[in-house]
DNA sequence: GAATTCGATTCTGTATACATTTGGTATCCG
DNA sequence: CGGATACCAAATGTATACAGAATCGAATTC
């Protein structure tokens, strides 16, 4: 609540969306929860007018969902969900990584990509890797499947690529990976990256199948990671559970 | 305009939404044309806060486009765009395809499917095909693909593919086939029944990569058909030609 | 004659007032 | 004592008024 006065640039839509996403994505209202516009208001200090403007592209965007009588309550997902939504987003990364090898890439176009893969080799080779070199990752990780997807230089694909990373991989803010889990999931992020060099090649190279194979597989993987940590701690909150997912 | 007093139960916002999605879809705003609220609101007689609802989704809809400097205008496609939009939905709709083998669906779930099968087999049947059967098949066509999304029971797919499925699918208004394309188009329809019909099979036999594997030949196909349909008439309006993909 | 600047008009962004509908509670009747 | 009805409060849907920004045109100057 330190943004009151920041960002006076931006209109007071964008920043009312930004404040409610936020308020989602942060846990303070749980999936199910009915959403008033009053409360809204409130927490943006803007007028109800672009409060619903928000409302609504939050809706379209899949955090929230419109009720029948009125209003809009916070979007609840089942773990079934979640795993469809990951491997949907394999499938759609699978062919802009396709499209990418078959239209080709210039190496100046890979380069960035390159430079981000670097850099989490940077992360990932120290053994014990600390809670803040995890959340790096997480953020240069984001920016990989990014770059990545721009590669299919295809507007539509990236719209929608775009609109399926909205809610399964938006990061809970304020998420830290716990210590006893770091091993673990150290060992995955080096598969991880282990994929990100093989799809790099394949594009490369202009395999377009292989370059699409390769990142059906790392989504398979990211599921079977997030159906694992699900047992495991059997009672894992979701909303948590996404930021495993979002290393992926 | 006769529907100013009809749908008294909708809400304004919904119907602002419909009237102003036909006023695209029709043709009667050229792409990268501005949209001015002012204009929407004559044409929808509803004031400007349902107007502004209306034009937010038609946006997130991906029908509209958002100035940077302000308002709306509508979205233009380049042939990429669209031919890209279909392999993008084959990809969905393969993976729909291969969620409903993988999950198994009833004999009863499978019923409405195969009896729409049946209903577009007594039109393809019709050897000089007439205009108001293809119109038919149009829909019906539709519908198949609506049923079949459904069966992979994935709620974040199904939504997934109603985006994907927006613009380059929706139906310019008003269209009807040239009676001269109609022997060439019905060659097609026959190539992609079968499509319909292996798919069917594959998922009763629970065979998810084939299920998966013909719903991306079927868009192939009919990316190849537009791509033949664009060549050989020069200057055919992406509008229209949008309608003979919906055919696929 | 062309370009630039100043001004007016029009549009969007925002706020607020009004109306209709929904949901809840309390009271009354069976 | 239970249920139904009526009334009240609150929230949404809608309309409109107001302010600031952008765009277009015209006039003036170089």
């Amino acid at each position: 609540m330190a943004e009151r006065e920041a960002d006076r640039s931006v209109s007071h839509t964008v920043r009312a969306q930004l404040a409610l996403r936020d308020l989602v994505l942060s846990g303070r209202l749980r999936p199910g929860e009915r959403i008033s516009e009053l409360q809204a208001v409130e927490i943006t200090a803007v007028s109800r007018t672009p409060v619903r403007m928000a409302l609504v592209r939050l809706e379209e965007e899949g955090l929230l969902e419109a009720i029948p009588s009125g209003g809009f309550m916070v979007k609840a997902f089942s773990e079934r969900d979640i795993l469809d939504s990951i491997e949907l987003r394999g499938t759609l990364e699978g062919l802009a990584a396709r499209f990418a090898a078959e239209r080709g890439v210039s190496s100046r176009d890979l380069e960035p990509l390159k430079e981000c893969l670097n850099e989490i080799d940077g992360l990932v080779r120290q053994d014990p890797i600390s809670v803040e070199a995890f959340s790096s990752y997480v953020a240069l990780n984001a920016r990989f499947h990014a770059l990545l997807t721009e590669l299919s230089r295809s507007p539509p694909l990236i719209r929608q690529i775009d609109r399926a990373s909205a809610l399964p991989f938006a990061s809970p803010s304020g998420f830290v990976m716990a210590q006893s889990a770091l091993p673990e999931a150290r060992q995955i992020l080096l598969i991880a990256q282990d994929h990100h060099r093989v799809v790099v090649d394949a594009i490369e190279n202009r395999e377009g199948a292989r370059a699409e194979a390769i990142m059906r597989e790392h989504a398979r993987l990211a599921a079977r990671n997030l159906r694992l940590a699900l047992r495991n701690r059997t009672h894992l909150d979701l909303l948590p559970a996404l930021a495993l997912v979002t290393a992926g």
